[in-house]
DNA sequence: TGTACATCAGTGAACGCGCGTTCACTGATGTAC
DNA sequence: TGTACATCAGTGAACGCGCGTTCACTGATGTAC
């Protein structure tokens, strides 16, 4: 047991005792830097001091850790948009608070997307499992904010509201999350991608206010 | 010369003639098939029925072929916004045209976002290359459509015809094809990668409506 | 019209890379007696 | 309290894969004379 030869010993003991935890922390890590593709079972395995095939100890394969890995970014985002929401002065009208969480809704998501790009792809990105999207891998605890609710849910749940304030005719609100994702999912992806050319940064914050305004008028008016 | 034990000659002379063209009609392919990360120098030139390093006489890198076969996908594009505007009655008052239009290029974008998602993941997926993204590869006759305009042209004008048609005022038309762009953009994304579910298709059309419609709305009221 | 020659498009072989995954193993741990 | 043993987490080595890219080459083409 010489220990002083070894690069690295990181861990004392032959055994690690919490090596999925480490693994899947690294896994974040990586996709935090790099996007789902970056989430890669050698670096991971690398980054925990381990032998690359350790890893297959707690995950079945590379997709099972990159969906671990995707859970615990969905559930970031979603605390995201919870600590947007929480800032919503709790004594405005009903209606006009309605409306505010909405917006709190859309900027927590868009803001999550600017400041942690890396995380936000992975959370929705590509499923290149075609049984994940075929609804395989159903409502997963771990991909949830401190509410008990994923991301979606939270912008559902902020619909309802302005339903319930008689902000949002009850028969205009089926399917009216799939419009208010698209608007300011899409912005999102004009802010990281920049598929249009580079966007000034002063300009980006008007237009990010201006959206959700425009998705707030087009869908609740008459 | 003896060319019956070769697998495919697929061509007699030595030299090919047109070996760029088809490399990217090759590459076109790849990525109408598998998007922009399915364009592979290897599998191009395998498909070119060429050795891998012939390549190198037509394109610096994978790199390059990648924004060639990205121009070609930004054309298609073009082209099918084209054809979706060519439908819109020429006999409609100014201010009825101009909305139709806007439609029209909503309508075409995202249908082509179905109909041909691999190509269109190429055009305006991320580019991987920071020089590009930094604007050193600037407009390019290539992406465009037979109008002469690449896709987010086409949106521009649009809304200048709005303009001029006095259903959106001036004022507020700076920057306003960001705002469209992100919202038809996003439901394009909601199609293609399902990041909430699947959605049933009958619903798609009407929730495509419903998008331009809120756009429509929520652009130009007061 | 015929011949010598420069050009340069495509060849063949090889490189090093990092990846996911499998195999037979080893040795620390915790439990049963 | 002490010993034998089963368990199973992590090891070490290896596999085959496809990729981008470089090298020195070869031989068909078109031009100059």
């Amino acid at each position: 047991m010489s220990s002083a030869s070894k690069p690295t010993p990181l861990r004392s003991t032959y055994r690690h005792g919490d090596l999925r935890r480490v693994l899947l922390e690294a896994g974040v890590e990586l996709a935090r830097a790099g996007g789902p593709e970056a989430v890669v079972l050698r670096e991971t395995t690398r980054r925990a001091g381990v032998a690359p095939n350790a890893a297959y100890r707690h995950f079945e394969n590379r997709q099972a850790l990159l969906y671990a890995v995707r859970s615990v970014a969905l559930a970031a985002v979603a605390r995201a948009m919870e600590a947007e929401m929480a800032a919503v002065p709790k004594n405005l009208p009903l209606a006009e608070f309605a409306r505010a969480n909405l917006r709190a809704v859309g900027t927590g998501y868009f803001r999550f997307a600017q400041a942690e790009t890396g995380l936000f792809r992975t959370a929705f990105g590509p499923s290149d499992d075609l049984a994940e999207r075929a609804g395989r891998a159903p409502a997963n605890a771990e991909r949830k904010g401190q509410s008990g609710l994923d991301p979606f849910e939270l912008l559902s749940a902020a619909l309802d509201k302005l339903v319930a304030a008689g902000v949002l005719s009850p028969e205009r609100r089926p399917g009216v999350e799939f419009l208010a994702w698209s608007a300011v999912h899409g912005l999102a992806i004009l802010v990281i991608d920049a598929p249009l050319g580079p966007i000034p940064g002063a300009q980006m914050q008007e237009i990010g206010e201006r959206l959700v305004a425009m998705v707030e008028k087009g869908l609740c008016e008459k």
